[in-house]
Order: structure tokens, then C-alpha cells, then sequence
DNA sequence: TCGATATTTGCAATATTTTGCAGTTTAATT
DNA sequence: AATTAAACTGCAAAATATTGCAAATATCGA
């Protein structure tokens, strides 16, 4: 084990959850406590995390919710989250939906990408904000109390002038023969108009969510260009959505 | 739990809801109160909050600048948004700009009171999605990273298709010769354009901030029909205020 | 490849910090 | 004034940090 390789494995912790144990990452690691001590010191000089008593934490308080909301299988969507980061590049206009996935997404996008960022999400454009070379501009409209969204017709207005290069639709429910499905009708008339609007649509999707069926229809699986999910592509499960156009990731 | 991150956790429960009782925190944390009760004190200490019995109050959500003043500017504050909120009635459509006055109205709006809001604020449209009664419209647009708001051209025309019954002008410097004036010109534009699409404007302003002058002009006195001070409205302060159409409360 | 040198790592002894508890004092409420 | 909840104090146990040192490992020139 290299030193630098904990040092990566120690900031990419404290990047996914704000926090690290130094005893926990110890014995993950295979490594002497002092060893990470000494590791957390040269980081925290480096002004790269905050050592404190007992581990490190992450630098910013930039975040606006310290205490997050608890996200379901935050583990996995992380893992979804960093391949899905591997498709953006600098200059690109980004199309993001709601959903704690693409929240997810929002948080962990490097400092250093250079975006314009599109979201109809109050959450999600809180943590573009947040981003210094992101340019983040709000799809207005009426906000929908519980999705924390704008929908309805003057956001489908906006929608329609907008040409992303890429979207990341924030996937409730994805079946190789239904398609995607939604429960909630406006957000569906969105999501819509956020797959018209894009040249390239990603569905970000946990793997408890293949195969499952909403209510109202958004689209075919031939129209999503890329699955992302937390499973390697050549996962079996995964067999009968990769079959047409869909790439997996 | 490293000691930290309940600082964080304290911290961001304080600037949400601007206060924190002892006992629900220690519970929810899952430590001892005297634990919290050491944290809020070192808190109390650096002066990020303000310990109190039971608990710990926010210095004022905006800890940027002094401290003493801000605690003042507070409990100003929240008498202004008292008065100004009897100009409220059910049924009515708001319009509000951004600025910490105005995120206090949110906060403070009664339950009941049932209003259709339009905002280009990402912290108040947040604040109004938790009022069961009021529909809120994002002005959308692009953001502006260091005031939070909605700025440019196309949240300008969304603006004035707009006709609002009454508009809140969160105001940084209001004088009885020069007017109501901004730092950022991009800010006066969006208020001069909720100006043009409200029937009544109001100027919610703290004593201090009377007779100011920034850089660029919003608009004259004249056209704010009510002010709005911590001051009751015989005071003489307002005298050079209260001589045109406006109205003080 | 070898060996000298520098760096890294783990360990042990010691110091420091954190935390919860018990007893007492202080503050708020009726 | 009585009652109750919270705050303060001192203390001890547990966890963590620091330091110095020796062994292990890596680095680099010949």
C-alpha cells in the first residue's frame, strides 16, 4: 500500500462523507493508526481535509446541509455518481433532474469542471452554487412541495429552449420492456421535455430499480443513450437493457 | 461521532431553524446533554451562535460581519416582517426579492395565511415550499452565486409577464433624495423589474440602512407605497421619508 | 545488482482530549 | 415559595494524540 494511494482512498472518503474515522480507515486499510495519523497531518497541511480529534473532516462548510438528509443506499449512488462524472467535460451544458442520485451527482462534481449546469431542482442548484466553475441556471416555475421541483407549463416552456449536450435523468423505475416510468404525472411531462431537449440522455439508475414499473410512461428504453448503474456492465442483470443502442456503464 | 461534526450539525440546525433545543439534539445525536452542552458552549465562545438557556439561538443568519450589531439586526428584523406581514391577506399574489429581510418573512409567514409567491430567491423559495399554504413560482434564470438569486435577461421577461398584487423590495440603502439603490446592477434590474409588475411596492429597511446610498439606483422614493421599519412611524427619522405618497408602518 | 542513504512504518511510553456521571448550584415557571 | 429543568463543577474512564526510536522499506548512484 502506498502512501499516496491512502492518501487518494482518505480524501475520496472524506469527499463522499464529509468524514472519516481514523481507526476505521486504519483497519480498512490494513495499516497502523499512526500511520493514518501521520497520513491525516499531511493533508490537513496540504489544506486538503481538516484533521480533528479521532479523524478528518472535509474542508468546506460550504455545503449548505452538514446534516444531509439520510439518502437511500448512499453507498451505491456514490459509486453510480463517479462513473457517471467520467462523461462530463469541460464546457458542456448539463441537464440535471431532481432525485437524490443527481443530487448526489451535483455534490461530488469536481471544483475544477468548467459547466453550465441546467436544473429544475431547488436542492441540486443550491450544490451547483456551491461549485466555482459551475454556471448553474434555474428551470423556474411552480415548485412542486414535495419533489423540491419546478414543473408545469412554464417550465416545459423553458425546457423546449434549451439544447444540453447531455442529461442525466434522475431514474425512479426502468424495465427493458416498459421503459421508464414515473408515479408523479408532472414530473414525467419534464422528464419529457428534459429528454427532448438533450443531445445525449443518461439514466442513472440503482440496480433495486431495474425491472420495476410506475404508473405514467416518460420514455423507451431506446431512448436513453447510456445506463449508468452501480453494477458492472457486463452484470448479467444488466443483459437485457444493454441489448439495443443503450450503452452501459 | 467526531466532536466536529456535531458542531457542523448544531451549527446548520441553528441556521435553519434559528434555534436549537439542548435535549432534542443530544437525543438525536445520541450523546449526553452535558456533551452538547460542551459543544454549544465552545460555539457560544467563537461566536458562531448564541447560547441560551435550553438550547442555543443564531446571532442572525448572516454571521459575515460583526457579531453584536447582527443580533440587534435580528431581533429588528423579525419586527419589521411582523408589521409587514399584516399587509398579507389570503388569496393574494407576492412577489419578493431576495436579501435577508425577505428570507425572514418567508420563514415567519403564518401557516394559515394562503398566498401565491413568486420569487427569484433559491434560499426563500426554499423557506416557502415549507408553508403549506403558499404556492411558490421560481423566477428562474441564471444564478448569481453570492446573493442566491436569479438574475439576466430572461428572468427580466419572466418578470414582467407578472402582475403581482404586492412586491417586497428587500432594501440595502434607501435615501429621501437618491432613492432606493444597489452594489450590483444586476440586482437593480430584477428589482426594478418587480417594481413595473407589482401593484404596491414595499420596502422592508432597518433604521440603519436609511439614508445609504449605493452605486446604482433601483428607483425613486416615490414609488415604494409603503415603508417598512423597526421604527414606530412618528419617529422623526422617518419624517424626511413620510412627506410624499409613502406610507410608513 | 549492491549498498549507502533517506523515508516510512509500527511500537511503546506518556500526555492530552473527550465524554458521561454525580452532586450541587442556578435559572425558569407556576 | 415550591417545583422542575437546566447549568456548572470536579472527576475518572476511555479514546486519541504525541514523541522518540528502531525496524522495515524504498530510492538512487555506481
Amino acid at each position: 500500500m502506498l502512501k499516496e494511494e491512502r492518501h487518494r482512498i482518505i480524501l475520496n472518503e472524506v469527499r463522499i462523507h464529509n468524514r472519516v474515522l481514523l481507526t476505521d480507515i486504519a483497519e480498512f486499510l490494513k495499516v497502523s493508526p499512526d500511520t493514518i495519523r501521520r497520513d491525516i497531518k499531511i493533508l490537513h497541511e496540504r489544506k486538503e481535509l481538516k484533521k480533528v480529534h479521532g479523524g478528518a473532516i472535509s474542508l468546506g462548510f460550504n455545503n449548505q446541509s452538514t446534516v444531509r438528509p439520510e439518502i437511500y443506499a448512499l453507498e451505491k449512488k456514490t459509486r453510480i455518481v463517479e462513473k457517471a462524472i467520467t462523461l462530463l467535460k469541460d464546457g458542456q451544458v448539463v441537464l440535471l433532474s431532481g432525485g437524490t442520485t443527481n443530487f448526489e451527482l451535483a455534490r461530488l462534481l469536481p471544483p475544477s469542471l468548467k459547466l453550465v449546469c441546467f436544473t429544475p431542482s431547488l436542492p441540486i442548484a443550491g450544490q451547483l452554487l456551491s461549485k466555482p466553475n459551475v454556471e448553474t441556471i434555474f428551470v423556474g416555475g411552480r415548485l412542486s412541495r414535495d419533489s423540491q421541483i419546478a414543473i408545469g407549463g412554464s417550465t416545459l416552456g423553458i425546457l423546449s429552449q434549451i439544447k444540453a449536450d447531455i442529461c442525466f435523468l434522475g431514474t425512479n423505475s426502468i424495465h427493458p420492456d416498459e421503459g421508464l416510468t414515473e408515479f408523479d404525472w408532472d414530473i414525467v411531462q419534464i422528464k419529457k421535455a428534459m429528454i427532448k431537449s438533450s443531445r445525449k440522455v443518461v439514466a442513472p439508475c440503482i440496480s433495486e430499480k431495474l425491472d420495476s414499473v410506475r404508473r405514467y410512461k416518460i420514455c423507451d428504453i431506446s431512448e436513453v443513450d447510456i445506463l449508468v448503474t452501480e453494477l458492472h456492465p457486463s452484470d448479467n442483470r444488466l443483459d437485457v437493457f444493454g441489448s439495443g443502442d443503450v450503452k452501459l456503464l
